[in-house]
DNA sequence: AATGAATGAGGTTTCATTCAT
DNA sequence: GATGAATGAAACCTCATTCAT
């Protein structure tokens, strides 16, 4: 199968499954809708489960891409923080089928570990900036893995909020205030108490 | 159908799809795991969305329920919120199931914009506790709604997290520092930057 | 169960049935419709095949005695088959329920040989009106059972068309010269060829 | 599915809906009976119903072609009269299935205004017909579809009694005499009183 | 490699019937 | 008798998957 037909795939499974969910969604219908045969899909992927993971990991690693993109290394590690968050909410906010896809997936039982494996050494880099941050006495110095459950838990939500509510109109200066409250989760010099 | 039979079947359900997912778990299975059979299941609900969704209600309310049990209407508006989000972590470490299903649901097409209506005057009063908050100056000056997603979208993240890692001990004066640093969100005299 | 409640089952099985059909009508439904619950239905009646005999029964013997209540004995036997014939159109024209009910019936498996010979004291009094006039020589001398159902056909066709056609105006007239031609069926006076 | 699967998918099952109705007879017996996959009968038919309706289109077109087939344009408008409802006696004795099939669809309440509309085309020479000989004065001038619905339903009904008595023989000028009798119901020389 | 008709296991749901009250 | 909740066999239908072309 070319690019093309596969990225035809993978964009119109993705649209199916964030409006009618992985049950409602079916292989025919995926089929159809590509004008890509379901033998030729079955061709590629072994069964439907296989297809979901892998559109799954494309999505995440896409995600990552366009997040690291736009991370300028050398710039100090808050600015660095807020951007990431930053991005994090815009990209969600124009892929809102993608972060739909991905909160279905993840709590789905079709999520493996083995996946969230696979997906390491592509997130390696989020962990690196907050431990980082940690060594610079920037971010408090709690199990790095929790803080970026926090922060990106609560980026995810908002995100969320603001898809649901897609006519109101998004207010920048409002999402820079939200993030820089996201931030000061992290931030060593936020009050604790 | 009496009470009791009605609470087994919410509670089987409710383990079975968080166990299976909601397509993995045939109403079959459901019958047989709870001795009810299917047809007074069917004679309850008119189908099976609609015992998902009941189950769906129920359990957002007695999360609500447990939540407010442990609030003090006297205390102050700090110690409230602290409380409040401190209740969500373990009601959620405890009723992991109740979490999973609740994020299965949330993010699936079955959910109705009706039902998330008919569940507003259980969560009235989280919103209450934040705009008093405000009003106090005690929590920044934010919509409300966005607040709450950060901080519900922080703590439910890594309620997961634990979940997941079921196996390690829970150190509750690290729960207590992280929980601390979700409320750095919300605190007004946290640094914005 | 008293003749009243019998009466009201009937009536709105009658009622049901031409509706929606023998499959389309629970006996959920009748039980709810008439206030008569399953389990008095059952203690009346073995099954609902049994029920839907009965009332076919009932149906039919209520349609015999109404059209020879209108039948003169001493009257010539032509008048005696043109009223006859009259009677029955409008009998159908005025229960509809009842024509779609027999018709339907008659035309399923339901229907078991037992049951018309159970029937066929009630219907006796028409072959004998056709073969009396055979005797007077006014009816053509052909196998009764097939001029009756000549004629009968020919009037419950005309009334099913009747019926469909609800909002038409009936025009007696019209009617009177459509049963005269039926009666030219069986008019021993009528060419052959 | 090519046209022998479809055909014996029709035959068999108006043979198992004559012999059991419509729902004494499950789409698996039609797959089983039929040797296609319930799957491949869904591919082709949206639903039961809309089998059915098929089934019941081909039947009538069937039907109407048979008797059309042994109609004579130039012959004198009575014989072709008398040709037609001979050959739809006899077409219904040698189809009694279809006789049976017919005569349940359309006291059924799955019978649509639409799918009369539909086969409106196949029976119009019959209207012609008779209007034909309404204006050579061969035929009373009554409206037709009603003399129509006297003349089919006199047949039919003369039909389904020798189908019943299947044992007995026909004796082809008993048919012809009741045939000419039908005839006489249509006829403008016949006495109509 | 591409196709899509065919398959049938298994899903949801219905509804005639039972039986304890 | 009367009731109606409970039952579960069996209906309709879907859809992941196969495989001959």
């Amino acid at each position: 199968m070319n690019d093309a037909r596969l990225e035809r795939l993978f964009t119109e499974t993705l649209r199916l499954i964030s409006e009618q969910g992985f049950y409602g969604t079916p292989m025919s219908q995926i089929a159809k809708c590509t004008g890509i045969s379901i033998g030729s899909i079955y061709n590629q992927f072994e069964n439907k489960e296989v297809l979901l993971n892998e559109l799954y990991k494309k999505i995440k690693i896409d995600f990552a891409n366009h997040v690291f993109e736009h991370l300028h290394a050398h710039d100090p590690i808050e600015k660095q923080l807020k951007d990431m968050l930053t991005q994090i909410f815009y990209y969600y906010l124009e892929h809102r089928q993608a972060l739909n896809f991905i909160e279905q997936y993840e709590n789905s039982p079709l999520i493996r570990p083995q996946t969230q494996q696979d997906l390491q050494p592509h997130v390696q880099r989020i962990v690196q900036t907050f431990k980082q941050g940690m060594q610079e006495h920037k971010i408090k110095e709690l199990p790095a893995e929790s803080l970026i459950a926090l922060c990106f838990g609560a980026v995810s939500s908002l995100a969320k909020l603001y898809v649901r509510k897609a006519a109101q109109q998004i207010r920048p200066e409002e999402i820079d205030t939200l993030i820089d409250a996201v931030l000061s989760m992290a931030r060593a010099d936020s009050a604790g108490r």
